[in-house]
DNA sequence: TTGTTTATGTATCCTCAGATACCGACTTAG
DNA sequence: CTAAGTCGGTATCTGAGGATACATAAACAA
């Protein structure tokens, strides 16, 4: 009955390390719904009781909320893979806090908040294998939520070009570092304007700390860097 | 053995909902070490390998971590009865990212990280409640920290304040909002300095959009406030 | 090739909010 | 009672960074 969606569950951070069998088995014991959307639907609306987590299987999604103005802000994008509403299935929260629409020709899977940690009579095996995954996949987004956090709450342009730039030193272990990330998705990720960012980049260059063209950067002076990371 | 401990891991969030009884069957099977501190020892150093999550039992502690500059930076305050390290628990993370420290004599008691999960040869009852309330209070963290990455992505003064008010607005379901911060916790939470807060707050009442004496507020023109959030 | 689009750097202008200092109202300790 | 501490509002000054517009440069399509 879910043979065809037996590739794409098997990627999704919920079900790694699980076999594709036992993913199979789970599968029939928890029951998914499964809906397809066409572009523009409503996968779910923001204030919308809240039951189940979703897998996108096939096409792309968008996360937005609207302001009291009225407004509808994207939060993110979900890609084939990706998980939403995770965060929720545990909390003590009745209600989608936000919207998902399809941006283009969606499936999508549900899982039953009740059913995941609920009362399989034969509590079957794996259904510690899924707990423990659920497990992970919730902290690792707090632990990323928690370095946003930290990222945001740094308050000068140098500082948060610094930071950003010593943590992918640490990560790449180099002072050649190649950006994941274009300007604007790095201004859009430290939360500041594009061209204030560049230009404070340059400052940077002129001053000998650092060096780069593009998304190659180099650092030319870590104990400098480590300095302005304080302010 | 635990008994001395019982009161104090009772009230604790991750133990919520669990019999006094089962507390203590659990803590003789997951076999928690407790420790004492006096005054400035460290608890956890940043750094350190990661096994257990904390939960205090007594006294208060800081968590703390420190910049590329060496700068020690308080991040929260914890009291008793509060978990740490709950987060990292279940993530791949192997090393605690910031540092615990005494602030006045206290005990400590670590939960394992394996132990948790872990391979229970009876696997007790119990373990799927306690799982399930890891699953809540992780859940809860990051259904936090993403309010505050929202109130934080907020760039103007005037957007942070009018967002805030319309959330407890929300909460309390009528215009005269007592705040739960004085403006100095207020100014913090929303990451903003105090003079510039009150300076905008006394706009806004010049205004005659909001109203307030002290902690007490109320919103005079919600329209013209929902209007300002999305600045 | 040439035209078009997209990513990046740069200059100008100007506003918003931070820093700092100070005042007055209350509270608490002695 | 005075003295010291805490909390909140206000004034002044200043600068960091946002908005905007434009100039290259690279990437890509026709």
């Amino acid at each position: 009955m879910f043979e065809k969606y037996l590739e794409e569950v098997s990627k999704t951070s919920l079900f790694q390390g699980i076999e594709r069998v036992d993913i199979l088995a789970m599968l029939n014991c928890l029951k998914p719904r499964v809906c397809s959307y066409n572009r523009n639907d409503y996968i779910v609306t923001g204030g919308d009781p809240y039951e189940s987590v979703g897998i996108v299987l096939k096409g792309a999604a968008t996360v937005s909320k609207e302001n009291a103005e009225g407004n509808r802000i994207v939060m993110t994008l979900l890609k084939q893979g990706d998980i939403f509403g995770e965060i929720i299935a545990f909390s003590s929260q009745m209600n989608w806090p936000a919207t998902v629409q399809a941006q283009e020709t969606c499936v999508v899977l549900f899982l039953p908040r009740g059913k995941i940690v609920g009362e399989c009579d034969r509590m079957c095996s794996w259904h510690r294998t899924l707990i423990q995954n659920f497990l992970r996949v919730i902290s690792e987004r707090a632990m990323m939520l928690n370095k946003k956090v930290e990222y945001l709450t740094i308050k000068s342009m140098r500082g948060k070009i610094s930071t950003y730039l010593l943590e992918q030193y640490r990560r790449e272990g180099d002072v050649n570092i190649t950006l994941p990330l274009n300007r604007n998705e790095l201004s859009d990720f430290l939360n500041v304007s594009r061209p204030s960012m560049s230009r404070e980049m340059s400052k940077m260059k002129d001053e000998g700390i650092i060096d780069f063209h593009f998304t190659a950067v180099k650092i030319r002076n870590i104990e400098g860097l480590k300095h302005m990371s304080a302010l």
